[in-house]
DNA sequence: CGCGCGATTGAGTAATTTCAAATCTAGTGG
DNA sequence: CCACTAGATTTGAAATTACTCAATCGCGCG
């Protein structure tokens, strides 16, 4: 069950067997059933969570109560209320399973004493908030200059899978329009 | 004029003399004045900016002509289309001088290299790419839940500078409603 | 067969955009 | 000191777009 995050690490950075074992002392696996809470808006974040399999969205509960998905996290991706994570503060976010998912987690004690004792870890972690970064930057600039229309293709273009797992009312949050809104579009 | 990164360097981790004279050696000091680019939409991207003083915005010109406002670049921050800079390839958006500005300036070739000679700097690295995910994280987040209005008071709140730095249609373009919208907003 | 969930459709309402005109402001030269 | 201009901001009004609320449709499952 380890073996998806050996694979995905040693696209950036090779490991050793020792290495490899190294790392994954770090991190705890765990399983959650659909609509199970990885994180509860509110409360303290103790964990990043990698996904092996499964599905979950990150969304934040507005004052009037509507969910905005901030992202989907599916294989392989890393996910969290970062900005709670790393201040060890409350969530504003909440991380919920779309679909039976089982993950990896580690806590920021254990990930800051990887990058101390396996410094090419920092490599791989400065890779992946890099390009989440950059995911994120493209994100706001279709939220500014896109259509729902292009944002919809773009998005069901980009990941095509999703189409198959959420509802559209998810993708509708997702793409920051009401259901109704996303039905009119003509694909 | 190089005081400021090392400063700016050491809020996260500390140097000696010899280190940092080793990261300067790869960044060089570059000076543009109000309305010059740094980087144009459709070119090659080279470098990565670390600005001295001065201010920028990162935009993105769409298929109509509109300009829309990714981010703003004051001191101390590091701007450029970063998509563009870690893939070689050419900008989709453009980084442009709101007021003269003093930069550094590093290539990816030079912050690759200077990653491999002084492995901490790689922390320094991945703590900036974190919080910058963070930060377009917020900025997401705000632009599916949040009005124009809260918006506006939210960037004022955290950038009251702006405020006199900028004009109303830019900040109207960051926020991403017409001008004419965001006149009529009551403070 | 009927229930329940999600998706769609309709109609009225609210918010935003667009285009145009008017107003304001800072800097310039007489 | 004042008039003038260029650029930015504000205001007005019509047109577009999206939202809300309600009703209907479609489909899988007990």
């Amino acid at each position: 069950m380890h073996n998806e995050l050996r694979r995905h690490i040693e696209e950036i950075v090779p490991l050793t067997d020792n290495e490899f074992s190294l790392i994954t002392s770090h991190f705890t696996f765990q399983k959650f059933k659909k609509n199970d809470f990885l994180i509860h808006q509110g409360e303290r974040v103790k964990h990043t969570y990698f996904v092996i399999s499964g599905l979950l969205k990150l969304i934040y509960h507005d004052e009037s109560g509507k969910e905005h998905i901030l992202s989907f996290a599916m294989e392989d991706w890393w996910e969290t209320d970062y900005r709670a994570f790393y201040t060890t503060s409350n969530a504003t976010m909440s991380l919920q399973c779309l679909e039976d998912t089982e993950v990896l987690r580690i806590t920021l004690e254990d990930y800051l004493h990887l990058c101390t004792i396996l410094p090419k870890i920092v490599s791989f972690f400065l890779e992946k908030a890099t390009s989440g970064h950059i995911a994120s930057q493209q994100r706001i600039l279709s939220l500014l200059s896109s259509s729902a229309q292009d944002r919809y293709e773009q998005l069901l273009h980009r990941y095509p899978s999703l189409f198959q797992r959420v509802s559209k009312t998810l993708l509708a949050s997702y793409l920051g329009v009401s259901r109704e809104t996303l039905s009119r579009l003509t694909l």
